[in-house]
DNA sequence: ATCGTTCATATGAACGTTCAAAAGGCGTTG
DNA sequence: CAACGCCTTTTGAACGTTCATATGAACGAT
């Protein structure tokens, strides 16, 4: 007997009938609790708990013409690639609750970011408004969204609208700083950056990241040499080869990401370097590739960021918010042993071939 | 001026007023054609084209009394630990729609799946169903689910359920004997096998990956020796480096996860060995990680195993179907130079020191 | 006693959809 | 030509909720 019997769900008429009042009455004892004689409020309630009762999502959608719900886009084509992705989608599912949303994920298949996906969830109705993500430059959806009336927050700047204030982001300008600023504290002596090159649509960040690091270290005078290399590791190992040429032992370098951090490390152990004693290695992002090799990294606050921009939305929904600005929020740095100079690198960090050094 | 004018979505009563029919000759148009006079139904096609007319799926919910959704939890505390939960996720995503569902994450804060989350997803008609993960020995889920009558699909085993067939998941067995056979084919000597110690809660998976190795390598006579860290990248780089004593250049190691298989290049490669020319290492999962390190990995069939799960979650719900018995999906081989032995390592593979050897 | 006030609760209506059933048109048949 | 059947289209009802409004009871003031 592999089929299940469906137990009905309670509805208001259910509790209103066993608790013999009207079913507004019941909406009331859970909507404006002050309209209710405290009484028939307490009878209301019991029978509530005892039957288990929550108002239907699809009828309340249904009277206040709102789905409820965000719709969120799943990149079929980056699928994994990205290290905040995955983390970021479950700070917005823990964040929706407290904003009265959830969230509804979509994809598409092709490599385009499909306009008609965003068109069809809000015709059927599914969700009320979006959360962007992976903005850049020329970028259809915002100019899209905004005709056609649709809310929406963007996890990053919305280039070719800088006049909106409808997004949050990571301030990479003031995550760069901190990591010279605990290189400088660890008594590494310079601080050389790897970061990305002028990109075409979306250089802001990269920009942002590497200011960071040209002003704190310009005014501590602890500029090392800087490049650039893609996000990629065999790119960023080969990048960080050239770089540590120009360097030395006591010398530190900060990474636009940790993917890049970890192609230092590489670069580093083929040499004989240790990571932490030898080379301060900084990433950014506090993905996981950062905890599992004990990277120290700049953790994105993608908890603030997630319940801000649900906050962006929710206040667009209920109509009057003006436009508060963008929101820059400050990475936090997590310290590991590639930036401790007294321990030796622990394991699971590249080795270089035994009996050659120390 | 930030406010936007919300474009009024239509409804079915619109498109019908445009063309003259009723609201139910709209409805009849687009679920049962066959009904319409072809006149007709081409006039209204046309409305409904024009107008950008799609059902709303609340009123659609609210009369089927289903809210043709599935709930998925995302564990934030796992948050992004496992490497195969964000594609399987998109790819659940990208499934939905062949299977007329959405998707609706939702997330507990604590540490143990709370069987409250499950259960006013459905008191909400949020969700009709569920997608497990993580399905472990002592897990209340399917329990509780079971009892309350609310369908579900798991990927992966359900360990106190074994009577139970709804399921889908990677065959690791016949994994590991692709990973024998294409080392074999690539002339390596012997496959040692890295795997994970007997599990408390779900030794199953661990069983069969091991097993597969074992058969096939026994059957080809390249068994090597076997040894069992955890899921951790410093354990694993240990554990590799007490394994490669038990071997020899032009050995090689499955791997039971890519994660290990990244401690055992970690330890090859101080003891400068080139992997892929002298030792063969294969990982498990397809993961990032493996592409990123040009690992030889077994992806696992995510698209699949999400297609059979909604595929078995629909079937439920439409009521009659029997428990078809779970379904093993056979992950497919992706070979990088971790297995190849004529060239030498990549740059972004972890290297010796320089003029150590070659 | 009659009237307004206030508070508590109940009823009607509507949101958008689809099932069930009724109704209208038209050709065939007894 | 009335009765029947078929094809197409329309009407009524219901799903569960909440807003707007109506009803009723209690009470103080005239």
């Amino acid at each position: 007997m592999s089929h299940r019997s469906h137990a009905t769900r309670a509805t208001i008429n259910d509790v209103a009938r066993a608790a013999d009042v009207s079913r507004q009455t019941v909406s009331n004892a859970l909507n404006k609790p002050h309209l209710v004689r405290p009484a028939t409020l307490e009878r209301v309630r019991a029978e509530i708990d005892r039957l288990g009762y929550l108002p239907s999502q699809a009828a309340q959608g249904m009277r206040s013409q709102r789905a409820g719900a965000i719709g969120v886009e799943l990149n079929a084509v980056h699928r994994g690639a990205s290290d905040v992705a995955q983390p970021f989608l479950t700070d917005l599912t823990v964040a929706a609750p407290r904003h009265d949303v959830h969230l509804v994920p979509f994809a598409h298949g092709t490599r385009f970011p499909a306009v008609d996906g965003y068109r069809d969830m809000v015709r059927r109705r599914l969700v009320d408004a979006f959360v962007l993500s992976d903005t850049h430059l020329g970028d259809p959806r915002p100019e899209w969204l905004l005709e056609a009336g649709i809310p929406f927050a963007a996890f990053g700047r919305i280039y070719d609208h800088p006049e909106l204030g409808w997004w949050a982001d990571v301030d990479g300008a003031a995550g760069t700083a901190q990591a010279v600023d605990h290189l400088h504290d660890r008594g590494y002596r310079t601080a050389a950056y790897l970061g990305w090159p002028p990109h075409k649509d979306d250089s802001e960040v990269a920009d942002a990241r590497r200011e960071g690091w040209l002003t704190r270290a310009g005014e501590l005078g602890t500029a090392g040499p800087e490049l650039a290399c893609e996000q990629d590791l065999a790119d960023a190992t080969l990048a960080a080869r050239t770089l540590l040429d120009q360097l030395e032992p006591g010398d530190a370098v900060v990474c636009a990401s940790d993917l890049i951090a970890l192609g230092v490390m590489y670069a580093a152990a083929a040499r004989g370097w240790r990571i932490g004693p030898d080379l301060g290695v900084v990433g950014f992002d506090g993905s996981l590739t950062a905890s599992r090799h004990g990277l120290t990294s700049l953790l994105q606050p993608l908890p603030d960021i997630a319940d801000a921009l649900l906050g962006l939305l929710t206040d667009q929904l209920a109509g009057g918010a003006d436009d508060p600005g963008g929101r820059l929020l400050t990475p936090t740095l997590t310290t590991g042993p590639s930036t401790d100079r007294t321990t030796a690198a622990t394991a699971y960090t590249p080795l270089p071939a035994p009996g050659k050094r120390r």
